[in-house]
RNA sequence: GGGCUGGUAGCUCAGCCGGUUAGAGCGCUACUCUGAUAAAGUAGAGGUCGGAUGUUCGAGUCAUCCUCAGCCCA
């Protein structure tokens, strides 16, 4: 556009716009004009959309996982905002745990609980709290610049003192529930940073390594059983790779379905599985098959202890049966240290074994184990051996491969360990998670019955406990004299402070661990009441998120019952196993309800090898180029239209491959009908303003479109398929750019008062503005831009949702414009094929088809379309098409059986006669009307084409006569004229005098069609002289003209 | 070892209650068009629907088994 043009009614726009820049400026008003704010504060308060914000540690950088997390967050936020709810979204910070004790030993430089409690907890802890939120910052950045809408001022943390009354309030409520215990049980155990890990966290990186260890395979002997004799010798034969548990071994488990072989070699008697002799055909070589029993016989044996360190323990060195023993490794018979295996703890306690555990926290044996004590159990392994073997108790020792779990952090492998730990009785109320669970709507619906649903059904009991310093305090006091044993569980500060006399201000230790008492229950005065040492899992801290981010219920009760259970969160897939999950326990535990009632479970982003993402990798773009190169709204569109958010897994290219994409399929395709919208209105000075009775076709067929789009869009977002929104979005581009814009086209550039001029701008500019509004939680940028610019009004996203019922409703209008379009599409498939450019006119188009009268109307559209003359409807069967008949098989397969193929090549072949009636003669048989399909199908010929499933056929006359090349000729002209106007940058109001040579046709193509060259090209003057200085320019039938073009000042 | 999810065109994915010739978008190639021009149109190439067996007149679709991949549990 020329730039003096002072006011235009529309913003100047350029065609190439810059999103990233554009994007930049919009959040700058956002800011200013507190856009957020507004959209929360203007909606009702009795009409809420409740949102659950899921905190992640806040002492992580924010990743591309958490970028899709934040889309869907804003999304259907928006998207409620936009149908008139109130949607209030606080940010949440995961605070305590050991991801952030973590960070802070590697920052002070110390490891390990000793270096800790030497550094002091108070200064540790200090420590946790300053670094955990040191990249908060850098996290409101990436969440804004990304178009999320959230509260960052409001926000709460799993840190704050009133979040954390409310975590030891839903303590309190489980232990009144009777659902606390503490119980001694096998866990991961990391002997150098001294403390049970999570299953969570063996599984973190690349915990799992492989190593090398001893295997060895040892004899128990035998001291009764129902089985053998007594003369001789037997033993047991069992094998392990972890020989330092054999001297707290307290039983032998064998499978009661397995089968066992009886070995002798005269002296000695073995006994291990039948199906894993041959590991063994060195060692056994001189012995043979006595016989072969089951497992079961074997049960209630009874063996010598291998080490006298336990050898009085009651119930113990029995033969037991496991349903966990299998073959695939061992010997069939598994030793069992119940202190140091989960399955040997199981299995003893159902046999009443109480467990031992002589290993203390550094990993070293304790006296119990006095040959050992002191000693790493890692060092103790070869001389465990040797001892064996001196007693002649080795049958086998093996070197063994295997991928053994490593504590993630010192790297030294970990061992399994019975440890104290506080459980939540979980698998008490599994069913009911169950039942509740089947009130919640989970995207995709596969999570519902599949991994959650199954995971609540296998539900175990929860450890809530840590033996660490960074977290919310266990609220349990014991007595330290067991002589008078009192425990006192609190729920709340002022149970604290009655009880206590004071009132904590800060529930961190060590703080907390110095208010004790005198225990009541001891009259000597002496015992106190002392704090248990533990801190709570990070985990049930995020999952009574719920309450606790509002204080509940020593706050907000009201609140509360109105916003519980949330109407919608989001998370990756995993969270299945924590966050979704930890809710759910929590929720059904105290309040009997489903904590959430909507859940999308997205996938994971990979790169384009499928791996993980990884700051060690850099195999990802980083989110700044992207930001920068395309803008979120296409990193938007990117993830949001992919079945990612069904589950599945997106891989992210490194130069952003899907992302550009995005941008040039949607964004500019949607930029460039508001360009040309802008463009055109500014250079006819129309101001558009809404309207929706336009009775033009095409405007109505706009209309209609855009109500096909708001309402689809609608239905997906209800159902939060987010995906399934995106993927209508292309279709409704496709009918307004290349459809409607391109058909219209002229109708812009008539003078501004036509009426029918006005109707097509009104119509796009109302077709744009509610475009942009039922696009605004999906583009939530390109929509403001264009909304804004198009009306002046403040923000798109304090708009309510577009009204369908100002739409007109035709669905037969709409296919009947859809086969329009189907018909130009074979008309120019026919020009293709006969290679006829489409510049150069033809004479007529001939359609044939039943019902097809109401062509007429949209005759013209398809004339300038196909550049024809003129439309013949043709009802004549004989001359266009042959009819062909069809079976209809899901009728009459299940009546004719096997006899029905018969029937299919007749029908191929053309044997049948239509009666009178309708009805159909095939072979034998008639056939009523519904019992068969009737199609067109085009004669022989490249001039014709059937589309809409055999319903019509389209014949195009390839005749050009005399007339019909002189005005291909004359647009051939045009169409020169055009270019170099462009290449001149001409603006396209420039008005030109034209001089052009050629031959005579060129000459005669100028004379008859001077008036149309004229008007097309705003050419004033059109001269047939000599152009000598200027190139030829080649156009159609080998013809050349010379042009000489210039502005009129 | 068990569970869940998936395997359809070069890529990303549709494909409802089984039905005749398996689709879309992107990408690629060719041609065309142009008063939006780094846009647009038409067409072409490209598939043993992971494999096998079964049920059926008929299987991409249902059943069983196998296989591969991802995730989860052990």
């Amino acid at each position: 556009m020329k730039s003096e043009k002072s006011e235009t009614p529309y913003p100047i726009i350029q065609s190439s716009a810059s999103f990233p820049h554009i994007e930049e400026n919009i959040l700058k008003k956002w800011e200013k004009e507190l856009t957020f704010e507004k959209s929360i504060s203007n909606r009702d308060d009795a009409n809420e959309f409740v949102f659950y914000d899921g905190p992640p540690f806040a002492n992580g950088l924010p990743h591309y996982g958490h970028l899709l997390t934040g889309f869907v967050k804003d999304i259907i936020p928006r998207f409620q905002t936009m149908q008139g709810k109130k949607v209030e979204r606080r940010f949440g910070w995961d605070c305590h745990g050991l991801p952030a004790e973590m960070e802070s030993e590697k920052e002070l430089g110390i490891s390990g609980r000793k270096q800790i409690t030497d550094y002091g907890v108070k200064n540790f802890n200090d420590h946790c709290k300053e670094s955990v939120m040191k990249f908060t910052k850098v996290w409101e950045g990436t969440v804004e610049r990304q178009a999320r809408w959230v509260d960052f001022e409001n926000d709460y943390k799993t840190m704050d003192i009133d979040y954390m009354e409310s975590v030891i309030w839903a303590f309190k409520q489980l232990w009144d529930k009777n659902l606390i215990y503490e119980k001694d049980r096998v866990m991961p155990y990391s002997w150098k940073a001294e403390t049970p890990l999570s299953n969570f966290e063996t599984r973190l990186d690349d915990a799992y390594r492989e190593r090398k260890d001893a295997a060895v395979t040892v004899k128990f002997e035998i001291t009764s059983s129902k089985i053998i004799d007594n003369k001789s010798k037997w033993y047991l034969l069992a094998w392990t790779t972890t020989p330092w548990t054999l001297p707290s071994n307290l039983a032998c488990a064998v499978g009661k379905d397995i089968q066992y072989t009886l070995l002798s070699n005269g002296k000695e008697n073995y006994i291990l599985a039948s199906n894993i002799l041959k590991k063994y055909e060195n060692e056994l070589s001189e012995f043979s098959i006595i016989k072969e029993i089951m497992g079961k016989e074997l049960v209630d044996s009874t063996y010598k202890p291998l080490f006298p360190y336990f050898e009085n323990r009651k119930n113990a060195f029995r033969v037991l049966s496991a349903d966990f023993v299998n073959t695939d490794e061992g010997t069939g018979i598994v030793h069992m240290a119940p202190g140091f295996g989960e399955d040997d703890q199981n299995v003893c306690e159902k046999n009443n074994i109480e467990l031992v555990c002589p290993v203390d926290e550094q990993g070293n044996f304790t006296k119990e184990v006095s040959d050992y004590e002191g000693m790493n159990v890692f060092d103790s392994n070869e001389k465990i051996i040797d001892k064996i073997k001196n007693k002649k108790q080795l049958l086998k020792k093996e070197i063994y491969t295997h991928n053994y779990p490593h504590c993630w952090r010192t790297d030294q492998p970990l061992i399994y360990k019975s440890v104290n730990s506080w459980y939540v009785n979980v698998s008490s109320f599994k069913n009911r998670m169950v039942e509740l669970n089947e009130e919640i709507n989970w995207i995709p619906n596969h999570i519902k019955n599949g991994s959650f649903g199954k995971w609540l059904e296998g539900a175990r009991d929860w450890s809530i406990s840590r033996n660490r310093f960074w977290g919310c305090p266990i609220p349990v006091w014991k007595s330290d004299n067991p002589n008078y044993p009192r425990i006192d569980v609190y729920g709340s500060l002022d149970e604290i402070e009655k009880d206590f006399g004071v009132r904590p201000d800060n529930l961190h230790r060590p703080n907390i661990d110095k208010i004790t008492r005198a225990n009541p229950d001891d009259p000597s005065g002496k015992s106190k009441m002392i704090r248990v040492p533990e801190v709570f899992d990070c985990w049930f801290e995020s999952g009574s998120m719920p309450f606790a981010q509002v204080h509940y219920p020593f706050e907000n009760k009201q609140w509360f019952d109105s916003h519980f259970p949330a109407d919608f969160i989001v998370e990756y897939i995993g969270q299945t196993r924590g966050w979704f999950y930890t809710m759910m326990v929590l929720s059904t535990a105290i309040f009997d309800k489903p904590p959430f009632k909507n859940c999308i479970c997205h996938g994971i982003v990979l790169d384009t090898n499928g791996l993980k993402l990884s700051k060690k990798l850099r195999n990802y773009p980083e989110p700044d180029i992207i930001w920068n190169k395309f803008g979120a709204d296409s990193l938007r569109w990117f993830f949001c239209s992919s079945n990612i958010l069904k589950g599945g897994n997106l891989q992210i290219d490194m130069d952003g491959g899907g992302i550009s994409d995005a941008q040039r399929l949607i964004i500019t395709p949607l930029w460039n009908a508001f360009y040309f919208f802008c463009l055109y209105a500014n250079a006819e000075n129309i101001k558009a303003k809404e309207n929706y009775k336009s009775d033009n076709s095409l405007d109505k067929y706009a209309l209609l479109k855009t109500r096909e789009l708001i309402e689809n869009l609608q239905n997906n977002l209800d159902n939060y398929d987010i995906a399934g929104a995106c993927q209508l979005v292309p279709n409704f581009i496709d009918s307004i750019n290349n459809w409607y814009i391109r058909r219209s086209r002229p109708r812009f550039w008539k003078h501004a008062d036509d009426n029918d001029s006005k109707n097509a701008y009104d119509t796009l500019f109302t077709v744009l503005l509610n475009a942009t509004k039922a696009l605004a939680p999906l583009l939530p940028f390109v929509s403001e831009e264009i909304f804004t610019k198009l009306t002046n009004l403040e923000s798109v996203h304090l708009e309510d949702w577009p009204n369908v019922n100002n739409f007109p409703k035709d669905r037969d209008f709409l296919e009947k414009m859809d086969i329009t379009r189907e018909i130009s599409s074979a008309g120019l498939g026919i020009r293709k094929s006969n290679n006829i450019r489409v510049r150069q006119p033809l004479g007529e188009i001939t359609i044939a088809g039943e019902n097809i009268e109401w062509i007429k109307e949209y005759e013209n559209y398809i004339l300038d379309e196909i550049n024809a003359k003129k439309i013949i409807l043709d009802k004549d069967t004989g001359s266009l098409f042959n009819l062909k008949v069809k079976i209809n098989l899901r009728k009459m397969g299940p009546k004719l059986g096997k006899k029905i193929n018969d029937y299919i090549i007749a029908a191929k072949n053309d044997n049948w006669i239509i009666n009178k009636d309708k009805t159909l003669s095939i072979l034998d048989m008639t056939l009523d009307v519904d019992e068969y399909i009737l199609e067109k199908e085009s004669k022989f010929g490249t001039d014709n084409r059937e589309i809409n499933n055999g319903n019509i056929i389209v014949s195009l006359n390839l005749n050009i006569n005399k007339d019909l090349e002189i005005e291909g000729i004359a647009r051939d002209i045009l169409r020169a004229i055009q270019n170099t106007r462009k290449e001149k940058n001409f603006d396209v109001s420039d008005k030109i005098i034209c001089k052009i040579s050629g031959n005579n046709q060129i000459k005669e193509a100028i004379q008859i069609h001077e008036n149309y060259i004229k008007d097309n090209s705003l050419s004033d003057k059109l001269i047939f002289e000599e152009v000598e200085s200027n190139e030829k320019i080649l156009i159609s039938n080998n013809l050349h003209i010379r042009l000489d073009i210039n502005t009129i000042p």
